[in-house]
DNA sequence: ATTAATGCAAACGGTTTGCACTACT
DNA sequence: AGTAGTGCAAACCGTTTGCATTAAT
């Protein structure tokens, strides 16, 4: 687990018979400066402030083919849409506050007890990165507006 | 934890200045015959089998007021979409096959460990009802054909 | 010269909105 | 009569598609 290799995309884009364009090179212009999670329209919103031609089908195609190399992995935030992770940092979840709309990452050691028990009492083995948790944080616990859960 | 009671809706609606009407009693009658989940289309298609005049807003803005009563609850599924929990099933999450698009319960015992360590270590409350945990199931992890995870 | 990738525009699916109308209380 | 709820239509948001055009190889 290194950082991503965005030097040798190009290279690695040519030798599939894919190409390097400007748009992708924005794009990845972006991720490279990206830790941990975005969804598709942040980065599409990062690339409009770069170049503010960017188009959306464009970039999701990017990112179709990036995540095929391995770059970016997909899952689902809490709200439901789609989220990006840029690899390869530490394989890790996400806890969502309901209250407060914070967001945190989930080590991969928290979750290693229901990971583990996943696979052995079920052969299920979890894909961390698409694990969002949603519940209330510390701070929110305490506060009043919002008992009706 | 008992049944959801669904006879005194009518009473407790009106209770509160709310109103009983023949589109609520078809979408109460498709949730009081669902266990568990179901995405908000779903249940509009499932009212619709009944009355096919249903219209989408109405269920929308139905199950929001039946939210508010604790009727059912929403969370969102591993594509993203609204997913009704029918109240008061045992809280539980899910797990997402990523591979065959299987679902099953997770229970708030299997879960338990991570609640703990949660709450304890972070003060975070978990909503299990909202967790949707993504990876392969048992049946999957043999399967050739998806091995770039 | 190939053909991958782009720009555009339009469609998608699920959900939400505004508003005049209906019907429950 | 009062007002919650409905039906309709249109908008919404993020994402995806088809297709003719552009441009990287």
């Amino acid at each position: 687990m290194t950082a991503p290799d965005w030097q040798s995309l190009p290279d690695r884009l040519r030798a599939r018979g894919l190409r390097w364009t400007p748009q992708r090179r924005v794009l990845v212009d972006v991720l490279s400066r990206t830790r941990g999670h975005v969804t598709g329209s942040q980065l599409l919103e990062r690339c409009r402030a770069i170049e503010p031609a960017t188009i959306p089908s464009t970039v999701y195609r990017t990112l179709d083919v990036l995540e095929e190399l391995g770059m970016v992995r997909h899952g689902h935030a809490a709200d439901g849409r789609e989220e990006f992770h840029v690899l390869p940092e530490a394989d890790h979840g996400h806890l969502h506050c309901g209250a407060c709309g914070g967001s945190w990452d989930l080590s991969a050691n928290e979750a290693d007890g229901l990971v583990r028990s996943l696979r052995a009492g079920r052969g299920f083995v979890v894909d961390l990165s698409h694990v969002t948790i949603v519940g209330r944080c510390g701070a929110c616990c305490g506060e009043p507006g919002t008992e009706g859960w």
